[in-house]
DNA sequence: CGTTTCATTGAACCGGATCAATTCTAGTGG
DNA sequence: CCACTAGAATTGATCCGGTTCAATGAAACG
């Protein structure tokens, strides 16, 4: 999730509990089972968190490079336990908020309250965008607006990792590439 | 979107710029390209807030009960012109909070800057939900929950609407039913 | 009534899923 | 440096379910 600055500052206020963390490539942070207790921001390398099937054919719900924000927003707020995993792709360093000091660090005043919704509406808008993502565009055209838009994520990651975040399995990935290839 | 009651005391806190409308069925409350300036609660009928494509084939995003608020809460954000009509499924009464007021009674105190940021965590709890619904259920699986969950949608609703919800042809729905039917 | 919209059904089509085999690649240890 | 291995990517064959186009039947509404 894209951040306006607002995470800067929330850092920096909580910066005697702020916890850093580095994780190996594949390195799990938060797993199924676990009650999400922190919001993240990427200091380097990429994150991503998934929805992981019995099989192992997962689907990401988002990538995070380097400045983006991410937590299990849902878990946070509903205090459940995650559905989701969120994984380091790369060699990470991530900068971690507890959950307890940053809601009570809104609770101390109007303006971190606000601070609070301002993140609120970018989850919102985060969730809205994938949602606009995953139900208007064939699985082709979210290939092609990712290569667009996102061109990093097509270059560091695995095909699979790209299927996985388009919905598809990874033949299919394959197979689109191929009919772009020959259209051109 | 369900809420916790505190949309009554939004209402009450602006009652004296609250409006009030009743709109016949198929009325159309938000048109494509006009900005969203309110924030909305059902108290009588059923609405319905959906993407229009070109032809009549459009999605509905979500449909609203008496109770649930609704607002196109991205184009209200963004400040943009709505990409998504609101419209009146039945005789339908409604209470509308303007978004000028409703903005400034959030940065009149701690207290309603919170409830502003209650309001964005349900809006994007309601995102979220929908996102895992189109995310991991097939078109069937879609039906059935919808059945479970919310059995008035589907004795209130035309299939085509119902349709639209599910992402599917209405002429989809019809041979998903007709499957069902033959395996019960 | 008659008209229009909705729902159903049939037929052909299409693209992603699945199962399976093969190739390619990167990393490992001898 | 090479051989081995495991995972990733590609390709083929087949399947399945939703889409599309079209026709018919049913219901709603003026």
């Amino acid at each position: 999730m894209k951040n306006n600055n607002w995470i800067e500052e929330v850092i920096e206020a909580l910066s005697d509990v702020v916890e850093y963390r580095t994780l190996a490539k594949g390195e799990t942070l938060l797993a199924i089972g676990d009650v999400c207790n922190y919001v993240g921001r990427v200091d380097q390398g990429i994150m991503r968190m998934y929805y992981s099937n019995e099989s192992n054919q997962d689907i990401s719900f988002s990538f995070y490079l380097p400045g983006d924000v991410f937590t299990n927003y849902e878990g946070l707020l509903k205090e459940q336990v995650s559905t989701m995993e969120i994984q380091a792709m790369t060699a990470v360093r991530v900068t971690l908020l507890p959950k307890k000091e940053l809601f009570a660090l809104y609770e101390s005043s109007f303006h971190w309250q606000k601070i609070g919704r301002l993140m609120s509406d970018a989850m919102f808008l985060h969730a809205k965008e994938r949602i606009d993502f995953l139900l208007f565009l064939t699985p082709e055209q979210r290939y092609r607006y990712l290569m667009r838009e996102q061109p990093q994520i097509i270059q560091l990651l695995s095909q699979k990792d790209i299927a996985s975040y388009l919905g598809i399995q990874p033949q299919s990935l394959s197979r689109i590439k191929k009919r772009l290839a020959l259209t051109n």
